[in-house]
DNA sequence: ACCTGAACACCGTTCAAGT
DNA sequence: ACCTGAACACCGTTCAAGT
């Protein structure tokens, strides 16, 4: 993929001088927009159109600070996944772990287009921070190096399934119901599952971290 | 005497002369085509009047079978994901669950479109026979009741993010190239990744197992 | 029951042009 | 350097109508 954070043409950070005006275009304006029309209305209204009725301008003006439709939504997920490490990072991997992973989760619950978006389009600078941070707590860990890769990358696929499948299965009313009448006829078409009440299990956060420690579990023996 | 000047026109259910007759669009042909199509184009380039081109009948006449596009993407996804246990299915809860999702994780990187559908859409009937055989095999090994629904779902999470991210990060040489030069400056700001090469490491069939162990290690510690 | 074209209400983006 | 409207090449789907 293109680094799509970068502008399309040189621009100049905003300089000092006289007091900025508020109409202006900048990057960060455009960012901030998207965030909040993400948040409103979701990923699929998020239109070039509308962001620059949000923004006041005409809507190819977006087109000098971005290269496309793309780079918004790169802009936007960047911003969001921020991460600063807690100050007192004692010894304790898995548990730095898991605090990260744990605020990770929130944030893209928080918002959840990024969810949609995050496995599509890799590699910003603040999702890099997260999976840096990753690396250093198994070290820390002595997690041995053959298996420190993989125990990222087991990581990153079981956050991005989570938050997925929570964000787009979890909160509509319509799917809770269609899962109700489909358990109907799976006592007997699917005995295993419908004992368990699966569909209808509604304990996401309970269940996430049940399978975060199955993982952890899992890396720590290879110590 | 048959009229011999008839032609053979008649809608037979079987026919048993010719197929190429069956111009009469049907729910099968429409996922065939629809299945074909993703394979060689592409989603985005799974339009109505694509598919209804391929299937030499009027755009509209589609939405005489199917609801919507989505309901396209639903036929097309469900009738991919069919699975059937094998044979010789021993008391090794462990191999068969090892063996099913290999299966999964395979059937999805054939057809790439549905690891980008499946955690959107969930809840077709062939992917929950293998939700309803993960649930099998998990009592069957004897993990307690409290971690079976919190078991399958992080296998579930697990096989998506994977597959995602496989998907849509991994073939493009596009995305290596760049993976490359970001590792460049990487070893100042990303010390740890840069170390262990993560987004070199093209190994995605050998990490995929490691990880899916993780799992299933963790999971059978709590038997 | 099954199929159809015209039309509507949108998209993202190119382009030539403005300041 | 920054912004703009008009226009292009598309979308999915509604509708009224055909057989």
């Amino acid at each position: 993929m293109a680094d799509a954070t970068r502008p399309p043409r040189g621009r100049k950070p905003h300089s000092s001088g006289h007091p900025s005006d508020d109409q202006s275009l900048t990057r960060e304006r455009i960012a901030a927009a998207a965030i909040g029309m993400l948040d409103a209305k979701g990923i699929d209204n998020m239109t070039m159109r509308a962001l620059a009725e949000a923004l006041g301008s005409g809507v190819m003006s977006l087109y000098w600070h971005v290269a496309n439709k793309e780079a918004v939504f790169d802009l936007a997920l960047d911003s969001v996944l921020a991460y600063r490490e807690p100050e007192g990072r004692g010894g304790d991997w898995r548990g730095d772990i898991l605090h990260m992973v744990m605020d990770w989760r929130s944030t893209m619950l928080r918002h959840p287009w990024s969810a949609l978006l995050l496995p599509r389009r890799v590699l910003g600078p603040n999702i890099l921070v997260r999976l840096e941070h990753l690396s250093v707590c198994l070290r820390q860990g002595e997690v041995p190096e053959e298996y420190v890769n993989a125990a990222i990358w087991s990581i990153w696929n079981y956050v991005m399934g989570a938050t997925l499948t929570r964000v787009t299965f979890g909160p509509s009313d319509e799917d809770r119901i269609a899962a109700q009448d489909r358990l109907a006829e799976l006592g007997s078409v699917y005995p295993s599952l419908g004992r368990s009440r699966l569909l209808l299990d509604d304990d996401w956060d309970g269940a996430f971290r049940k399978g975060l420690e199955f993982l952890l579990d899992g890396i720590g023996a290879r110590r």
